[in-house]
DNA sequence: TGAATATTTGAGCGCATATTCAATTATTAT
DNA sequence: ATAATAATTGAATATGCGCTCAAATATTCA
């Protein structure tokens, strides 16, 4: 059948190797799953983030505090933990007026873990600057 | 000492547990880690890209093969792949004006799983539309 | 109740980035 | 050499996002 290619904006031909493209077409993500899989990866994008994650994965601690060993502002946190909140990163208890923030379980660190392994095996650039250790 | 910490733009106080931001402060990361691992997450943070790592995954694919099995642009898939490449999550060779896309190494696809893993873990919303299966 | 404090929230700014469109390069075929 | 094709590239546009600043909410203390 091979009909619903439009010529114009996708490829001149039907295609080159209509046969594998067939088979990748069956086997592909979908672009929902795909934008679900994306967002996981977004969370873990920024490097604030990433630091608030090596940060939580030791020990609990309130957003001043946090704010205090990132040298940031309290409302820059709080936006950040907001989103991570929200992607089910991390969770907080409240004492009084204080939350307390911890790494909700973990899959985040696996992930995280797993992110430095890469960056240890593909490249060996500058410092090995990583002081994580348990 | 406690010295330098910004009353202004920080926290009010030093801070209010300062035994556990000096403990903190050791074992984070530093902010160059943080940049050089958050690139590898940034560059999985984009459905399109994820999409072309689920393809080429199970075959080596030509970019108008691609574009065609993604309904995109050939440019707009030829623009990722550079960024992939940049990134050594792709390689190609080429054959005549044909360039065959495919994974660089292992790694990538590791992190790859491990998403997944994370998404069907933490969530189990929409649709489990994941057609992968090796 | 009113002041102080810990955190959250919303608007706005600057910057990064994914896609489109047009043009270019490289290779094959006539 | 000329035409056609696979892919790349650069500029432009639109959208998303991290941080700042100011204001609001919530809780403790006097």
């Amino acid at each position: 059948m091979r009909s619903n290619i439009h010529k114009s904006d996708v490829c001149d031909v039907a295609c080159i190797h209509s046969e594998a493209v067939e088979q990748a077409k069956k086997s592909a993500m979908d672009s929902l799953a795909a934008a679900d899989l994306s967002r996981i990866f977004q969370v873990m994008s920024d490097p604030t983030r990433l630091r608030i994650i090596s940060i939580l994965a030791d020990r609990e601690l309130c957003v001043c505090d946090i704010a205090s060993v990132l040298s940031m502002t309290v409302s820059a946190v709080s936006h950040q933990l907001r989103i991570m909140r929200m992607a089910q990163l991390v969770k907080y208890r409240k004492e009084g007026r204080i939350a307390f923030y911890s790494l909700d379980d973990e899959h985040v660190l696996k992930l995280f873990i797993q992110g430095l392994d890469h960056l240890s095996h593909s490249q060996a650039p500058h410092s090995s600057s990583n002081k994580r250790n348990r």
